[in-house]
DNA sequence: TTGTAAGCGTTATCAT
DNA sequence: ATGATAACGCTTACAA
């Protein structure tokens, strides 16, 4: 009697029981690459399949194997992204409204923080390379050159988010620091105030606040006026913004605002104002950076500029989801997305 | 002339150039199934071929294919995480320190946020699945219907992190809000406080808070006094705090000592202790709950409980790690990591 | 609109 | 210690 069958076992595999689209086609009569389409096009598939494949998929569970599809079709939706931390106050948002486009989208966030090393970036891109990602995304400019070298060779769209480096050729989504300071300087001139002075951060090797002075002295310059810049050497930043607001207040030439590098910074000299009986903003304005969580809970409440945070995370999500044909891609995409800060108005200016 | 081709051309695929495992192989001249050895058990490898197979590898840049080998062996390794919210002051420590510790042992973490909503965490949990993660992690227990049928039959270890709830079978890392409130009653009790009161949040269905102020009230009433719990009506946290505060520090037995469900309900009461004059704590003693990043800049500085959100990543992590196989496994774990909050004790009280 | 066949790059299984 | 072969579940290319 003849038996079809290879005279050798099979070799099965602990499949784990999973339901396949094949499956799901012969239970609707179909062949695969229909319900394939099904989900990928559904517009080609005709309205009573749809209806049947639907039941199908519903009847038996059916979860599509991403991982499949990702290997056939050499590439996954999964965009990776690098972030210096996580925890921190300023990022938090973006990597929210980042991964929840992505996710609205069908697509996955794969995440991993460098801790500002670009060793720990270049390890983290080389693990997210192995997924075939639909995209990367880093946080500022400078990579090793490995990293330069792999992402230069991956073929796909790589954003580079939050600084912005415009001489630089890859797409970016950012601000730039000097806005800031140009911003908060003209605020304060055009709210009347004659010394106006910055504090720079202490912490050695924090450029963004250097650039951030940096726009604060052209405003002021232009007016004519004398930029008057503080580092503090207390490390600590609520003691290096004591230390800071007591020199700049004191004095023949006291300042009558004072612009900090950040809001930890402005809370320091908040809390010292208080505690020394000088009267915010009447004798001082003050105005801080990054609208940390407690800017709006201090006595006086904090005037601080806010970095587009959440918008970066929209518009560099929206602009991935174009670039791989997952959203309508707009004609004249700009290669740099330049994002604006605003300005919060509170109490103490 | 006989041309053992196929009459047919080929059918290529855009392969996207990508250095395969077989081009590693024939470089070294073995064949693939060695090269993957060489990565999944090195020792199974001749040390001679170690060698050569690691020189090819870097010469032609070869990243293996993560998509492929999960696809082959039916698992890969990513872990997907759901959480409520990646920006608040709470979680962000749990997924950072969850996420460092799984890349540092070459798994990736896969994010997505549910805002406290089943169905979104249900449509995370079954986007994840597509990709055959090696464990999930879901925040608290509360699960729909279709995701407790995804989760039973996935195969995969599945933790549930945060809130404890030890009826349930699956594994838990995480603490008890009891613990809070009995915590912060003893530590106030201790210190010599005579009458004191427990401010819920006005937020309706943060059933969290209900049960820190269920932990005072078992330890209070121990004592044979009296709890007092007040429930704001104010929607903002800060206004919550300032009626709390104002109403429990009035009438003929004012509070000597508050306990706050949070650390902003608690920043709200500190700012109308200040703005009123009273001292904090000679007058009224203060505790908070979550240690935000407000609690140390406040003044007086705020006392209050903080949550072991770095632990619970650590542990949460590890033990996955442990499960998979890719950390060695003790003998007897236990299914419910019962983790304990840490009491901060400052200026307040 | 639907189907057939081949292959994506790796690993499990069995063999030496 | 190393290799041959066949899956893994899906999608591309081509055909009807």
């Amino acid at each position: 009697m003849d038996n079809s069958l290879p005279a050798t076992t099979r070799k099965p595999r602990s499949t784990a029981g999973r339901v396949t689209i094949r499956q799901v086609a012969s239970h609707v009569g179909v062949s695969a690459i229909t319900v394939s389409r099904y989900f990928k096009q559904p517009d080609s598939v005709s309205e009573e399949l749809r209806g049947q494949i639907a039941a199908a998929v519903a009847e038996l569970g059916y979860v599509p194997n991403l991982v499949a599809g990702g290997l056939a079709s050499a590439s996954s939706r999964i965009v990776g992204m690098v972030i210096p931390n996580i925890s921190g106050p300023i990022f938090a948002n973006t990597i929210q409204s980042f991964s929840d486009i992505l996710s609205q989208n069908g697509y996955q966030l794969m995440l991993s923080s460098s801790y500002f090393s670009s060793e720990q970036e270049e390890n983290a891109v080389r693990s997210f390379l192995g997924w075939s990602p639909a995209a990367l995304v880093l946080t500022s400019y400078f990579h090793t050159e490995a990293t330069e070298k792999m992402i230069a060779q991956a073929g796909i769209p790589v954003l580079e988010i939050w600084d912005l480096q415009t001489e630089r050729s890859p797409i970016q989504v950012g601000f730039m620091h000097e806005d800031v300071g140009r911003m908060a300087a003209r605020y304060l001139i055009g709210k009347g105030y004659q010394r106006i002075a910055f504090v720079t951060n202490s912490i050695a090797g924090d450029g963004s606040a250097v650039d951030r002075s940096n726009g604060y002295k052209e405003v002021v310059e232009q007016e004519g006026r004398a930029a008057q810049i503080f580092t503090p050497t207390a490390r600590l930043p609520l003691e290096a913004g004591e230390e800071a607001f007591k020199a700049l207040i004191g004095g023949d030439k006291p300042a009558d605002a004072i612009i900090f590098a950040n809001d930890n910074l402005a809370c320091g000299a908040l809390l010292a104002a208080q505690r020394a009986g000088i009267h915010i903003p009447q004798q001082c304005a003050i105005v801080g950076f990054g609208d940390y969580a407690i800017a709006d809970k201090l006595y006086p409440s904090l005037t601080t500029i806010r970095p587009p945070a959440t918008e970066i995370g929209e518009v560099a999500a929206r602009r991935i989801l174009e670039l791989v044909g997952a959203l309508p891609a707009p004609e004249n995409a700009p290669a740099h997305f330049h994002l604006q800060c605003t300005l919060i108005e509170r109490e103490s200016s």
